[in-house]
DNA sequence: TATGAATGAGGGTTCATTCAT
DNA sequence: CATGAATGAACCCTCATTCAT
């Protein structure tokens, strides 16, 4: 009995939370009020704040939400034994995951926790976080002989971060669909080709660009 | 006489607008308060109002004059003939000598323009034609055989922006000083060296990476 | 069995009024919350409603054991036959003794009873009830010729009382402990002899005072 | 003109202080909103704000103003040269005299500075303060000759001020009037003598009370 | 009895904006 | 031009109380 009330008001946390999703995507934090959160929701204002301490609370778990996930999936890939390639192709292909399955969590992403300015200190550290993992990929590809070493670990992760969240940027602007995996794999080649290879011409008339 | 009045309600409405840059770069957009911008500015709140519309308004000024300062570069770089090299470093040196002369100018850029759900419209629209431009460039460079063709110029634009900017987020974020030139060349030549070429090692080890 | 029933009934009800006690003494009325005190209790606040009207009525029945007890104290020694000195020493004793054993009573008496705000008109009738009684005493003490009778009883009364509630609020206040029963007779005694005697000194300079 | 507007400013700060008297004064602090005293100013209740941080900053003034008051009067007469009679007699007056220039201001302290548990530490304070001065004039006293040393100091204190204070309180719960002058010196004199030369019965009746 | 989910009145506070002076 | 008094919409949050289970 315990555990179906305890189930009940997961359950119940869980809609809170889905409507905060909508609305925070919709309206950004700022002006997001509880009360849309709780119509939303279909429930009374006054209930929000049974489930959740306030409104940062609430923004706040869903922060937790995306960090958590994606560490795990950093470790996962970590501890997977993959190389370089399907390590980096793990983390494009996470963003493009909840981009299909979650829209509302990943606009979060790209308009409020990863940047504004909302709460910035804690914001900062889970992002820190993130980048501190890309690096480590990065220096182990740099050891391992696959990346160049005359550019700085964390210069790569700049670029490779930077390039894949303005993709997703891009594509959550421009209300991009993503209608099948095919198209997944192309803008995951894309980025990696790039980045691994660059956007240089290989031929002739590349070769001229800096002289 | 009217001149000499133009010219002190301009020297006014720029006290004002430095104040705004400077309390809208530590605040951010939300939390800036028209009497912060005021007190930082040495004039009373209502003053403000005489020179600007509204807060929005105010903010918008400083929007405008980032994006026509750095339209006016591109256009200007396009009319110099300079090559795809020169083109991509300028877009990069605009940001790092903004960064530089006018650090509370690129912090908003980061944290309110670029991204951030205030006044999603009118932002998103400017961001499109910087997006155009740039694209323009790509695509010119693929034109010329400079670029490679199998991936689409729009890719490429968002590689290119996206790694140049969390180069500078992370600048910021860090509040990392640019000491001097040097140090601005190194950045514009790794991002530059890394979009064009790769990440990949081109030596031996690098090539078995996606086998 | 339904006797039964009943006893466990007042012993929950107990429960939740020293838990009331405790609650109430530590934040005061207004910001202890019925939450507070079903935590304290151990049971959950809907329960507090199966046993208490609300809030109010709960404060009320901590309001009306202080009272009742007072009363019936101050009646016994009416009844007993003692001299003026050994009903107002009755009385000092009384404030002392709850002092030692119920501290969270004393402590709302002085803070939420005797004075503050709520619910105005009962406190104020209770708190009369006592001043009449009390003013009884003094007459009676009058009458008998042991106090004296150019001040009115019950300007006798509001010194007495007045001064033995600011003797236990600065007890309350300084979290002084009661040590031993010489401690409370000392108390007893000074209030009683500067009381009954004055505090000017009796000797030669003190007769010069008013002069 | 600077001053004009600093006098019109204070003159405005004053109604809001007069109202927020006699709103605190009707309903305690706990149920007095700020639309109610900016009502009972006649102004919007945001203006509230302009003048005063917020509902307790408001209530601070007014304590401030009562003990400031308070501690300038004590100093004087200690600075007078006064013998103690005059002394305590001043406290007392200074007491009534506000009870009849404004009642609201002592209704105040009776209730809600006195006693009561709002913003406990600051009010302990300076009501330590009081007692701490008072307890010096006792000091003094006994020092003198006027009072009996057999009687701590701060114990004579307790009883005088304790007593002093029942007597407004009962005056004020009881909306009793001071109608004259007369009166005043009426009450001040029975709890001087009462204070001074006890309750006691001089008479041979009272000599034999604690026998 | 017992629980705690659910409600919503209520009040403090902020601050953009207006406007009389 | 300049000031800052004045307004009030807006919104967060608390918590007593009810009630289905």
């Amino acid at each position: 009995m315990k555990k179906g009330n305890g189930q009940l008001r997961l359950e119940k946390q869980a809609v809170i939370f889905e409507a905060a999703l909508k609305v925070f995507r919709q309206k950004g934090f700022h002006k997001a009020r509880i009360a849309d959160i709780a119509a939303q929701a279909g429930i009374s204002y006054g209930l929000v704040y049974h489930y959740y301490n306030n409104k940062e609370g609430l923004f706040n778990a869903i922060l937790h939400l995306w960090w958590e996930d994606l560490y795990r999936l950093m470790e996962k890939t970590r501890q997977g034994g993959e190389n370089l390639y399907q390590r980096l192709r793990n983390i494009i292909l996470y963003f493009l995951d909840t981009y299909q399955d979650n829209p509302d969590l990943i606009h979060i992403f790209i308009n409020e926790i990863s940047r504004s300015s909302i709460n910035l200190k804690p914001r900062l550290d889970y992002f820190k976080k993130f980048m501190v993992i890309t690096e480590g990929i990065m220096a182990d590809g740099q050891k391992a002989g696959f990346l160049r070493r005359d550019i700085e670990a964390h210069y790569l992760t700049y670029i490779f971060l930077g390039a894949m969240e303005t993709f997703i940027s891009v594509m959550v602007y421009g209300d991009q669909k993503i209608r099948n995996d095919q198209q997944k794999e192309r803008i995951a080649n894309s980025l990696l080709e790039v980045f691994l290879h660059g956007a240089q011409n290989s031929g002739q008339e590349g070769a001229k660009l800096q002289s």
